[in-house]
DNA sequence: CGCACCAACTTGTACGTACAAGTATATTTT
DNA sequence: AAAATATACTTGTACGTACAAGTTGGTGCG
């Protein structure tokens, strides 16, 4: 496998990124610095930041340099409104099932390619809490062709997307949700602690990656009575 | 307002595009010829096809062509899942509310800038339907800084967003998005013929716009019993 | 002290060139 | 007839150059 120029460029900027050895706030050394220390041209290392921040890692102003920014934002990633921005992230995050190969889940409202189907399956499933709130219930379902060896006392600040970043260099690159309104069945009601009959927010998700074999499919049901779900993506 | 070369050739291959000179599927001029045609490099008509990418309306293969695609697809706008979809797309969509000058609406969860606010507002409400079941009641507010004139009469083959591209050049470039599952109120039950207590999926967006200034805010009530929302996007 | 100006940076645009790599078609060989 | 090869296209990568335009900080004048 071999990378051109501005990919290495690209993946070892990203690299430094993720590792925090340039924060979010940070400038990137300029453009012609990239080109002196890698021994390329302008051209090729202005291909490597325009990828960059395509994919959300920095932001560039005229005059003055390129920044690291914060990427959550860029991403159409579900994130609970009032609580990613809020000071005291006091979240929890329970699992009922720690990541295991199991069967494929059969009402999975995309459908999975055949070399996903072939491979074994992983799956886990988590209750994300807010203080002593919960507020989501999340099942995720994917193959083992890209990952294996994933424990739960791995995740990354418990986020599994920082795990497949930094872990297997995996990034999310897009996403098909469908969103519908229900009434909570009664397993999901006792989980989240809400009265039966109550409305729940049942989303389908297929996250594509940019391993083109790789597709996170997430069934999420949520409680949006305190905490509505926010939802974001800009070009 | 002067443009740079690369705009120009983006701005007129995205007419062309939008008035159907190139349709869906079609193959744009080779960068070669568009080179030839416009007496500029291909460094320069590379990046203006690269920003068409961006905004989705080409997606390009080495080795064949540039292809105008489905931009829908890119957004991540909203769409009735199994409904653009289909074949005979027998969608009707009713004005319960002409565009016409109208109060801010104090309950949008997004905060319109002061710039907005100190113009008029303008406001347009919809009950689309697909077939004879009523799917979705739809609220709509921006302000009259760039958008002067409309007239529900003048809606680009019934879209909203046809009429901000084609008439005013208007782009959607991102949006916000809250979710929530609530129990229908009686107005919209009515509207949407549910059951009073049935859950209803509640969808605030704020949609920003390649206008620094002009944001358009919907109130969005669905009901998602027959045709769930449908939600994409990627880098 | 305050303001205008300049110099030294930064990124943005645009030129031109060369070759690599993928696709489709025509031609030649087997 | 089928397979291999040549070819003429397409887009992708990478080089190098020049100047425009935005940002910042210092310098010197009023």
């Amino acid at each position: 496998m071999k990378l051109t120029r501005y990919q290495q460029l690209q993946f070892m900027l990203k690299e430094k990124i993720q590792q925090g050895v340039y924060q979010i706030g940070d400038y990137l050394p300029s453009e012609n610095e990239l080109c002196a220390d890698f021994s390329i041209t302008r051209t090729t290392v202005r291909k490597a930041l325009d990828n960059l921040i395509k994919e959300g890692f920095i932001e560039k102003q005229q005059g003055k340099g390129s920044r690291v920014k914060e990427r959550r934002n860029s991403l159409g990633l579900l994130n609970l409104k009032g609580f990613s921005e809020a000071v005291g992230q006091n979240v929890k995050t329970v699992f009922l099932q720690k990541p295991a190969i199991r069967e494929w889940y059969a009402e999975i409202p995309f459908q999975p390619s055949d070399s996903e189907l072939q491979a074994n399956c992983l799956h886990f499933e988590r209750l994300r809490c807010v203080g002593e709130h919960p507020v989501m219930l999340e099942n995720n379902w994917f193959s083992d062709l890209e990952i294996n060896d994933l424990a739960y006392q791995d995740f990354v600040e418990g986020s599994f997307f920082k795990t497949l970043s930094q872990r297997y260099l995996i990034e999310i690159i897009g996403s098909e949700q469908e969103l519908r309104a229900e009434f909570v069945n009664e397993r999901t009601a006792s989980y989240l602690k809400m009265a039966p009959g109550a409305p729940i927010l049942h989303i389908s998700v297929k996250f594509h990656t940019s391993h083109a074999h790789l597709n996170i499919y997430s069934e999420l049901y949520c409680n949006t009575a305190i905490y509505p779900i926010g939802n974001s993506y800009h070009l």
